[in-house]
RNA sequence: CGGAACAUAGCGCAGCCUGGUAGCGCAUCUGCUUUGGGAGCAGAGGGUCGGGGGUUCGAAUCCCUCUGUUCCGACCA
């Protein structure tokens, strides 16, 4: 491509909207341009890119047997209302009218389409296991659109959707998926881990997600500093400590707390670190639907953590006798109950159930609340002054915890979503009743998996991954052309135009993704150069008269610092290049 | 959906408080000069100051309203 064709369209100052740097990025390299909140057209530029994504997962999609389809993204209400999803899916879905006043929706995703096609085309087991996979646009209504292509209302995905006789199958293929999206996401040269995403009860289906770890995503992930241990921050358990309580020593004591309602004031007023003082947290019980029906009130149940660690709402729901979704105890309840304000309640002779996280039952001589205004006790030991029943995991996992398999300990790291894997079973076929027939002539309704991949959300996340102050280095297989060979004092020297052809052409032979900068004399080469690293081509060859006139020709990486280019006999300038390019 | 901010040339911004000629940098166009890190000089074009309404002799500026955009949070995965 020459730059003279092509639309450079670089940007010297970033869009103030911008504030990931992706979005910087992906706007001053003129790959992308907004056209409304959540939506964008990519240009040359950046499309290149996007087709380098979606040409891999094709091939390894293909390669792990999946079959290519292309389905609406304008998409029928009676197949959603057939699963459910048209009242249940919310304001996300973009419903749409025609002429006829029909309704249909643009797909947020095609469980419902792909399983219309599987139950009129699939009827006899033999002809299981299918998947297909589609790469096709995808619409989602999201309330609040950012980070520009990371969570954009419009989007490309690759979704996939096996169907199977049985759960084994079913299985078969989920383990297969999770093969090629380990390949895939390797390929991309992204640093990713897959992460368990399973609810960890029995009974949750199983399900991975995908994240490549950089500082502006949206999750917490926890991983394994050993093992291939990861899960979202929420999901990771966090394991009883390995060691006893040690032994009460201190004596119990109240003392003087003024205004001291906060772990952290109270830590700084009586010197004590955070991990050393209890927090207890009171919430709402759970009703049954009878009693929420006669207005029964709640009770409240009392959650006791170490003050340097965090309540997990999502744990906390799931134990029994707790409400969910999670409700807070109101100020005037906690007076009503116990005669102190929230930040002096603690858990000793409480009236109501006391459930104690598993790191906090293992601390000794204790600062907690007193559940008397202005008061707190130190010295307090569980069993000798505080009995307790019921141990718990109830903290989100904190940097340096056990790993829960055992193995290691956890790092956190943010996270980009790019891929998820789950089983979602018969969720669908069983809505749109999508059976084949058995061994035994008898109908039975299919299993299924479904496979996504953010494929727009794949370059914004490998651009977080790979940039510096000058703009995006590309991994190669992104790169949206592969060298750029720029021409300086083209106009007074015929050799700068004859040898930057000549290798340009050499290149075009050989398929590699060329550049040549031959913008005319106005364009500076200090422009050329900001170019050429803003938009990130891994290799560069500068040309210039001065340097011909002794023969020589410049070669620099992306990667390499400013001053590291290297001086080449022109001569060897094509096999040089081509040595780098693994040609 | 809750909270907050912003909207002035293609992009980045000033002007608004204290009402009175719409400005700066980059980009664009023309001419001359220049060519190894976002060139110089001279000139030019480009704005219903987001829309509507109000106050006023007079509104980019003050008030009301609508729309759009962004940020924080909730939701989503």
């Amino acid at each position: 491509m020459r730059a003279s064709q092509f639309l450079i369209a670089t940007l010297k100052e970033s869009p103030s909207d911008a504030v990931v740097k992706s979005h910087q990025l992906m706007l001053r390299a003129g790959m992308i341009r907004k056209l409304a909140s959540g939506l964008y057209t990519w240009l040359p530029l950046g499309l290149r890119t996007l087709r380098k994504v979606e040409a891999i997962i094709r091939e390894e999609m293909d390669e792990a047997g999946a079959l290519e389809v292309l389905m609406p993204i304008v998409q029928p209400s009676e197949l959603w209302e057939e699963s459910g999803r048209w009242f249940e899916y919310g304001g996300e879905l973009m419903r749409i009218k025609d002429r006829h006043n029909r309704d249909f929706c643009m797909g947020p995703t095609a469980e419902e389409v792909i399983t219309d096609l599987a139950r009129n085309e699939l009827s006899s087991y033999k002809q299981l296991p299918k998947n297909f996979y589609q790469i096709q646009t995808k619409f989602r209504d999201e309330t609040r659109p950012r980070f520009g292509i990371m969570r954009s209302r419009e989007f490309l995905m690759k979704d996939a959707y096996s169907f199977h006789a049985n759960a084994d199958s079913l299985n078969d293929t989920y383990q297969r998926m999770h093969k090629a999206y380990n390949k895939i996401f390797t390929r991309l040269g992204l640093d990713f881990r897959p992460v368990n995403a399973d609810s960890g009860s029995i009974g949750g289906a199983l399900s991975h997600e995908f994240h490549v770890l950089a500082s502006s995503g949206e999750d917490d992930i926890a991983f394994s500093d050993t093992s291939d241990y990861a899960a979202n921050v929420e999901m990771a358990e966090a394991i009883a400590p390995n060691f006893e309580r040690p032994a009460a020593t201190d004596t119990l004591t109240c003392v003087d707390t003024p205004d001291q309602n906060s772990i952290e004031d109270v830590s700084q007023f009586l010197g004590v670190n955070s991990n050393q003082i209890l927090k207890t947290i009171l919430v709402e019980g759970e009703l049954s639907e009878k009693e929420q029906k006669d207005g029964v009130t709640a009770p409240l149940v009392a959650l006791v953590l170490r003050g340097d660690h965090e309540l997990n709402e999502l744990k906390a729901e799931k134990i029994d006798g707790i409400a969910a979704p999670l409700v807070l105890a109101s100020e005037e309840r906690i007076i009503k109950l116990l005669g102190c304000k929230p930040g002096f309640v603690g858990p000793k002779d409480l009236p109501i159930d006391v459930l104690v996280d598993r790191s906090a039952a293992v601390v000794a001589n204790f600062v907690c609340g007193s559940n008397e205004d202005d008061k707190h006790l130190t010295g307090a030991n569980w069993q000798r002054d505080i009995t307790f029943l019921h141990v718990e995991d109830l903290r989100n996992v904190v940097e340096g915890d056990a790993s829960p398999d055992g193995e290691g300990r956890l790092n956190i790291k943010r996270g980009i979503e790019v891929g998820h894997i789950f089983q979602i079973g018969d969720k669908y076929s069983k809505a749109l009743k999508a059976t084949v027939l058995d061994e035994n002539g008898k109908a039975k309704v299919m299993h299924m998996g479904c496979y996504g991949i953010g494929v727009s959300r794949v370059v914004a996340a490998a651009i977080e991954q790979n940039f510096d102050d000058r703009g995006i280095i590309w991994p190669k297989a992104l790169a949206p052309f592969q060298i750029s060979i720029v021409q300086i004092d083209a106009n007074k020297s015929e050799e700068v135009i004859e040898r930057s052809e000549a290798l340009y052409q050499a290149l075009k032979d050989l398929n590699v993704e060329v550049f040549l900068d031959d913008r005319d004399k106005k364009t500076s080469p200090g422009v050329k150069f900001a170019d050429a690293e803003l938009m990130g081509f891994p290799h560069r060859v500068v040309m210039s008269s001065r340097g011909l006139k002794n023969g020589i020709v410049e070669y620099k990486g992306r990667e390499d610092e400013k001053g590291d280019a290297v001086e080449l006999p022109c001569d060897d300038i094509l096999s040089f290049v081509k040595n780098k390019l693994d040609l």
